[in-house]
DNA sequence: TTCTTAGTGAACCATTCTGTTCCTTATTGC
DNA sequence: GCAATAAGGAACAGAATGGTTCACTAAGAA
């Protein structure tokens, strides 16, 4: 059914770092982690194997094997990575105004929802039911962080006369998240002024006091 | 790397239709049309073949070839059956107040989005880049309907004094939607008030004129 | 009742897939 | 330079997959 046949090779492919032709070390399971992020993002977990993922990597199986016991591992490895995945924390840019910050937050996640971490998450989203436990990874490292630090935001504007209190609520901190989310995996190419469309047609009214 | 190996028997497989063993005509293509949404939503489109259709909808393949050339011809034809697909077209409800159309039409997405056809538009939305016109077809059929509808109600709320006529866009028109589509992704059973608080916390806040 | 059509179950066969293993050799540290 | 380690490539073996085909027979119409 996967239209698409074997496996193709990624940029992944050009060997990096000393001149050498092998990699060791973190050079290797950097290209790993992210070779593994690509191939979850292009078809999905199911689809996963160490064979896809050594070959996207341009490595042997054998060192997957020795790292890692299950692709499951690899991918909590690679998603929890602070270079490649999403082991940094949001946090409040604090520019002053609520404008600024709910752009600043956004267009951030816009932005990592493009790259391989973010398109990664995709999968895992869409079929939650079939890897609970990974999901529940991803609630906890990107949808649960992101949906704090807005909170945060609202609240700060609500104390500085910007929002309304009674807005500052987890609902209303989601509609940002959800409506990017949706709209980068709904259309082809995600016009760089979404994110202050979203922000000036729907969050600011909604919040105004 | 799916942990469900094969494909299980479903409820279509309790042979429904008449007092024989054998369906024919509509009976058959009706359970296959379920069948094959029901596999798709459990799965994805690139795991979908005739083989684990037939065995889900507990025919045989060759009544699939008879009909079909493809899974993406019979799932287009599944998603487009007004029984078993979106073919029936969502129209305003037209209660008198925006609060209760927002509800009926919002109520009625998180509804269809339990059911195989909903459930079945995960995969389709969430690859989309994988089968293109799939997803074309289900921006036809599901999308950008319920958006025009969305829109009709924002427009005649607007008319009648409920709404502002600048929120009448189709940015915020897609915020519903989008809501109950990722709620219903990111949890494992949907809240019945869900709607309600969506439309009472973020959507009427959001037109109020 | 007879005949035609198509539904059902299963067999077939070539291909694909993936965990395991092994050999060669690049890399690193002493 | 040498020894130890592990990276890379490939082979292996068995299981799974899925399109194709066929034989039997249920279902429906005349």
């Amino acid at each position: 059914m996967d239209p698409e046949g074997a496996a193709t090779r990624t940029s992944v492919q050009a060997r990096t770092g000393g001149s050498g032709t092998r990699r060791r070390g973190e050079a290797l399971t950097g290209a790993i982690g992210l070779a593994t992020l690509e191939e979850l993002a292009r078809t999905s977990f199911e689809e996963l194997s160490f064979d896809k993922i050594a070959a996207a990597a341009g490595t042997g199986k054998a060192a997957l094997y020795r790292r890692w016991s299950t692709p499951a591992e690899l991918v909590l490895a690679a998603l929890t990575d602070p270079a490649t995945g999403f082991g940094d924390v949001p946090a409040a840019p604090r520019t002053g105004t609520l404008r600024a910050d709910l752009i600043a937050l956004l267009t951030r996640l816009a932005r990592a929802l493009e790259e391989p971490r973010g398109r990664a998450l995709r999968p895992l989203i869409a079929h939650r039911h079939r890897h609970p436990e990974l999901f529940e990874h991803v609630h906890r490292l990107v949808i649960r962080p992101h949906l704090e630090v807005l909170l945060t935001v609202l609240r700060e504007a609500a104390e500085r006369g910007e929002a309304a209190p009674e807005r500052v609520t987890e609902r209303v901190a989601s509609v940002g998240p959800r409506m990017i989310t949706l709209e980068a995996w709904e259309c082809d190419q995600m016009d760089p002024r979404e994110v202050e469309a979203v922000v000036d047609e729907v969050l600011l009214p909604l919040v105004q006091p």
